[in-house]
DNA sequence: ACGATTTATGTAACCCGTTACACACATTCT
DNA sequence: AGAATGTGTGTAACGGGTTACATAAATCGT
């Protein structure tokens, strides 16, 4: 590989002259740049990355923290992140944490060993005062690490609120919820918001609410117990799009018409929700401009920009689709 | 940070001896290890993986191109990879070419700036002659670049016989294909696995055969004017499985019932086809094994094993679901 | 006309882990 | 006993780009 000696000993100037056309620094007259820049094209030079890591303490690389990317939610997460950081000049390292604390620190150490300049990171369980040992500007996506790290993610309250209210607008009179994992704080929230519409209607109870763990088959199970234990239920919010497709087969192998007999609607608006017949209705997030957001942020924050907002909570909103567009018109 | 002179001095030994010990190389006394061993710990020292880098002109990282991640086929390719990569110490890059030729180069160039030890590739772009260039360890998945990089891949064009059969042996008259993108070799192969089992026939003819370009709402017009132009089709072979969901759209919206009166199969065995009603019928590719082996193959090059495998044909398998599960009881 | 700036370029130290080489002492072999 | 080999440790060069500092010529101000 030809090194900037080489470049230098071409253009019969010193190796700082060439570090000064690489990087338009300081002074270097028109000339020489010119010498310089076609001895650099005749020798394909391409500068090295890790020597001026080295001496930078920087690389131009970042790392994106997610659970799995196997969940059709971050696919388009991890794609807005890096679409956005290559443009700047940044490439994206991707690590798969299975929320497993252990992975997550695994991982944080690489970087930091990397020098890896900043971090965007989807977790529950990495907090602050570990974040703290790592010393690296870090942003959190759809789920908050702690209020001093710059957040980007929807207000999940009132997306269940609205989730909820859709189902009522469309006339259902019993609704239930599939909840998300208890340890994922915007599965919780999801709930909450769920709750602050119905727990002062004289049919709620508790057993409305079973769980679903964000997977497709248990809710499709667990749908199956709640649909056979309370008939009378004729609405459904899961807490994300894959339990809503589980609760979708639910009703088809129970040869329950969905809306007619019961409405279902998700929450994230993946790909997914257009797929599936009917079309599931849901709370839509706007994953790839979150994402994007992020990344500028977290470019920011890296480049000692003061000026970097500290997060952004976006509106998500509700599409409509097949599976409440209820034959009940608004009865409410 | 704490570098390895720190860690000499508190350990009141040379660099030399802490670098030994590190790396279990050379001789060092037990003793001496000890000792060095509670500076570290002490000091909390990580070694500077930059540095060492530079030296050694290698990164413990390496690049995975896909064309999207995005793309339901991808995530579980990726995952697949750094699932073993990690475990191997090595991290990885995350590049989405979207098949353009300049985005493939410049990812390349990085890499290389960057000291990446090796890639893995899925592209029909990329040629043995740009590789040359880069002169780095890489292997090819899903898609063969080139007959000296190892390539780890399903034999497609026998998928596409196994799918096209299948619909024949469930009593299928009229086998209609939905054609992936010309340029993309692997849904030539399988549109020539098609092939294979209707030309023949006397009731074939070209117009069963329309492109979905791999795109699920392109392929669900095409299936809308196929089957008003042919109504007499009651089977089809869409070229890979998200075309195969919107040629599934297609007929729910002609109200054809799936699978008595059309019967559909996919191809590549995404998460997806299980999520759908009708289930669907699909060729599924092992991919997290194939992306393992090809991950593996990658490593055996990168530290100079000889005895690396030059690829895998991995078999493919049909799953029948639902989408096939026709009651036309074999009339073949 | 002379000091203060600006422009232009080079030398060498620096970033930090690795390893070639040198040196010293302890064993083992003949 | 003397050579050969094994064990243990240190010094310093190395990888390649960056930049502090030094030097010097050109330009400016008054």
């Amino acid at each position: 590989m030809t090194t900037i000696r080489d470049v230098a000993r071409e253009a019969s100037v010193s190796v700082a002259t060439v570090s000064r056309v690489i990087n338009s620094n300081g002074y270097v007259n028109e000339d020489t740049r010119k010498k310089v820049g076609a001895a650099i094209d005749r020798l394909k030079y391409k500068p090295n990355s890790v020597a001026r890591s080295l001496y930078k303490k920087e690389s131009k690389t970042i790392g994106i923290i997610v659970p799995d990317i196997t969940n059709p939610y971050f696919p388009q997460l991890v794609r807005g992140v890096e679409d956005h950081l290559i443009k700047k000049g940044y490439t994206s390292i991707l690590c798969n944490s299975d929320e497993d604390p252990e992975k997550e620190r695994l991982y944080l150490d690489v970087m930091k060993q990397k020098y890896v300049d900043g971090a965007i990171i989807v977790s529950n369980t990495i907090d602050e005062r570990l974040l703290q040992e790592y010393d690296m500007p870090v942003v959190a996506l759809d789920r908050s690490i702690h209020k001093d790290i710059p957040t980007f993610a929807i207000d999940n309250r009132d997306g269940g609120r609205a989730a909820t209210k859709h189902l009522q607008d469309i006339g259902c009179q019993r609704i239930a919820h599939i909840k998300g994992p208890e340890q994922i704080k915007n599965a919780e929230e999801r709930y909450t918001g769920y709750l602050d519409v119905v727990k002062n209607q004289s049919w709620f109870r508790d057993s409305y609410v079973v769980p679903g763990d964000y997977d497709q088959k248990k809710s499709a199970r667990a749908t199956m117990e709640l649909l056979e234990a309370h008939p009378e239920i004729d609405g459904i919010f899961a807490g994300n799009d894959v339990m809503a497709l589980g609760v979708l087969k639910a009703a088809e192998s129970l040869n329950i018409n969905v809306p007619e007999e019961l409405a279902i609607i998700g929450f994230d608006g993946i790909d997914l929700t257009e797929m599936t017949t009917p079309e599931l209705s849901t709370i839509s997030q706007p994953i790839y401009q979150m994402s994007v957001e992020a990344a500028e942020t977290l470019v920011a924050l890296i480049e000692g920009k003061t000026n970097a907002q500290s997060g952004h909570v976006f509106p998500s909103t509700l599409i409509q689709r097949q599976s409440t567009n209820s034959v009940k018109e608004n009865v409410t």
